[in-house]
DNA sequence: ATCTATTAATAAAG
DNA sequence: TCTTTATTAATAGAT
């Protein structure tokens, strides 16, 4: 949204970079301050300069958010193993009390599935994303370590760090998926 | 920038103002990754809907964006202190032994560099094989338990766990890939 | 830092 | 929720 649509790559000219960072960096407070305000939500966004200078937003701060966001992070194996309590094994004898909690369970654990199945779906537009990172990675890949520049190691570590990031997602939904459907064979079968 | 200029305070009608959120939301994890493409940026955005769920963007990923933010760390010149005290710099005489260690570490380091982009450039097509295979997961996956066969949910139980056994390989060979391009950096940087 | 030609984001509607 | 479209908002390049 420029005088020219510029390529989405990094800026080689230091000078014209820092001054894309500068600009952008305040486009995209004033957007996350707009979400914020529009919608009620509570933002933070952290921003390092490539020269490692800290920026940062906050709606109503950027600890709160980031706490918040951190602790809940280790939330779904608790998920996980609240269910596997939950929900009575074939071996065991259900009493009435097992019974309902067991319709209980099965209400929460189809809303979950729900939510699964419909990550699985992000899957594929995910996976195509990906790949086009990868294809992107190979094409700066030098075979040669004495042809390689900073910038061009930066990038494909960067690249690279973003692709385990997704693949660690991806194995994450993976795997909650497949635990939620070993548990509802077990509620069934 | 739509139809109407809208006032800058909340949208008082639930469902427009959750449509807001989404486009918005979207819209500025974007502008965050355009920042990060661009400038070679680290990025971290987080944001609670105003129901409260969590959605998150990070470059390379909000953890270490968060971390360092919270802890005022000062990567880069931890980096370049201990890349200065590994490199031989020019303004120092070198020795023969240095100059010969050098060489056999980017020489190691070369060899190395060449597996990683041979891996890399499996990755494309394990991708769209993992692809594939979602896609039919996503074929079969049910919506509701209480449609489902017994057979079904074995089926489907059998390829998700297969995907998350095909998922794992693939973070470990990312992990790898990271660590070792981490490591040329830190040499050459 | 300011300007403005263009592109990009998005509000409203379907 | 997705798509389309009219409009506003962001910004790339120039001054």
């Amino acid at each position: 949204m420029g005088r020219r649509k510029i390529e989405m790559k990094v800026v080689k000219d230091t000078s014209c970079r820092q001054v894309t960072f500068s600009k952008r960096r305040t486009g995209l407070f004033k957007k996350a301050n707009e979400l914020a305000t529009l919608c009620g939500a509570e933002v933070a966004v952290v921003v390092f300069s490539p020269g490692g200078k800290p920026f940062s937003f906050g709606q109503p701060n950027v600890e709160s958010v980031a706490d918040r966001f951190l602790k809940q992070e280790s939330k779904p194996n608790r998920d996980k193993a609240a269910i596997a309590a939950a929900v009575p094994s074939k071996n065991k004898k259900n009493n009435a009390a097992a019974a309902a909690a067991a319709a209980a369970t099965a209400e929460k654990l189809n809303q979950q599935l729900n939510e699964q199945v419909k990550q699985l779906q992000d899957e594929k537009k995910r996976g195509e994303a990906l790949d086009k990172e990868i294809a992107a990675g190979e094409k700066a890949a030098p075979i040669d370590i004495g042809d390689l520049g900073f910038e061009d190691l930066k990038k494909l570590k960067r690249s690279l760090e973003e692709l385990r990031e997704k693949g660690k997602e991806r194995v994450g939904e993976i795997e909650a998926s497949s635990t939620l459907l070993m548990l509802s064979k077990d509620f069934r079968g």
